[in-house]
DNA sequence: AACCTGACTCGCC
DNA sequence: AGGCGAGCCAGGT
């Protein structure tokens, strides 16, 4: 591992804090804010061998159709739906309301 | 060094 | 509209 890819993980963590309450992002979405639209899958990773839980708000991080992670690991993608919703998101049956509570890094 | 797997996404059927 | 498959990158075995 090289400092790019430190870096990279640290600015995943660092964009998944920002994003605020109420509001969910895309893997997608936070791989193309840090330059890198095909790094889906690693800011997954990162988060997945993410030390800091309750530091980065995992939970606001879903697929880009805006349905949740299957192998969440905070109490299951149940958690997170209840998590969610608490902090005023909105469904679309099992899919977060992306129209609505999408946060784009600016 | 090579192969496989994995918190993803997009395209095609 | 929904489901399946291929593509992508990096880390682990």
């Amino acid at each position: 591992m090289n400092s790019l890819s430190n870096n990279f993980f640290d600015k995943v963590y660092n964009a998944v804090k920002l994003i605020p309450k109420g509001k969910v992002s895309t893997y997608g979405e936070i791989a193309k804010f840090l330059g890198k639209p095909h790094y889906s899958r690693q800011v997954g990773w990162a988060l997945h061998k993410n030390p800091l839980p309750g530091v980065v708000p995992c939970h606001r991080v879903v697929f880009a159709d805006g349905s949740l992670s299957s192998a969440f690991a905070f109490g299951g993608a149940n958690e997170q739906f209840k998590l969610l919703k608490d902090e005023g998101v909105t469904f679309k049956q099992a899919k977060v309301d992306m129209a609505k509570h999408f946060y784009q890094f600016t």
